[in-house]
DNA sequence: GTAATTCCTATTAAATCGGTAGGATTAATA
DNA sequence: TATTAATCCTACCGATTTAATAGGAATTAC
């Protein structure tokens, strides 16, 4: 299942997207617009400007903007920091591989072989899929 | 993140399929073969029973077996009992469907836009493969 | 009748999730 | 310089889920 951090990221990305004019989008709006938890917003706009995806801007009239173009966000840069990795089994995840502790050989699991699968499948949406397609109506 | 219960039960099913003669497989064997604690095991393959993918012998030279062929046994059966929905939100699940707290229009959501595009890639690989295709080496 | 097995219910420890609280810091502006 | 409005940071909290464990009842082969 997808996070609720992830989902309200996602949103928040979509709805900044949405607003670009020169001016930082502020916490309170989005909050207001999305529907989410102010509060539970402002931690996650703070994972996303760490990460490199937003900046912001301090202060009275601050708030936070992207820092690429839309079409330049990658869904596979943004669902890694939002939800982490994008495979179901770290022993087959590209960002965060770890080995399993009860696999003997991973190349003879066939959990690790199905799993390889879907991995693929679904990079190959979040690589084709930028900010730019979700915030197009 | 797949659950370990899942991650057990495609091994176990896997191991199941391997060893087809005509004696029902025990979970001792299994627990043994595949590294899986056995009272966590148990109460995984009567799920698989409950559903109707495996049967049982109770008693002594009791044990599970497989229902079908192998090869007539889909990934998205065995996922959809074991680990629940395949999509990533519920609004766009096709078995387990429910509406979005917060989302006033499913058409206009961007988050529902991506993971549709997920689902769909994922269901692609669950389709196509069974079983079969997990234990073959 | 005994041993071996599945079946069932309950409990638990740890982690994660979703959110809240409170205030420190920074910057615009009057 | 004081006020106001915003981000930033740390800590905490309750509920849920996960990954088991425990203990025994029911069933069957021999």
């Amino acid at each position: 299942m997808l996070s609720k951090k992830t989902k309200y990221g996602l949103k928040a990305l979509t709805f900044i997207a949405r607003s670009e004019g020169d001016m930082p989008v502020q916490v309170g709006a989005i909050a207001k617009g999305e529907q989410i938890p102010q509060k539970f917003l402002e931690s996650i706009l703070l994972t996303l400007r760490k990460s490199g995806i937003l900046g912001s801007k301090k202060g009275k009239h601050g708030g936070y903007y992207l820092r690429k173009e839309p079409s330049e966000i990658l869904m596979t840069e943004v669902m890694r920091v939002l939800e982490g990795p994008i495979a179901m089994v770290p022993c087959v995840s590209l960002n965060f591989y770890e080995k399993c502790d009860d696999c003997p050989d991973e190349h003879a699991c066939s959990v690790n072989k199905l799993m390889i699968q879907v991995r693929d499948s679904t990079l190959n949406v979040f690589r084709n899929t930028t900010l730019a397609d979700l915030s197009s109506k």
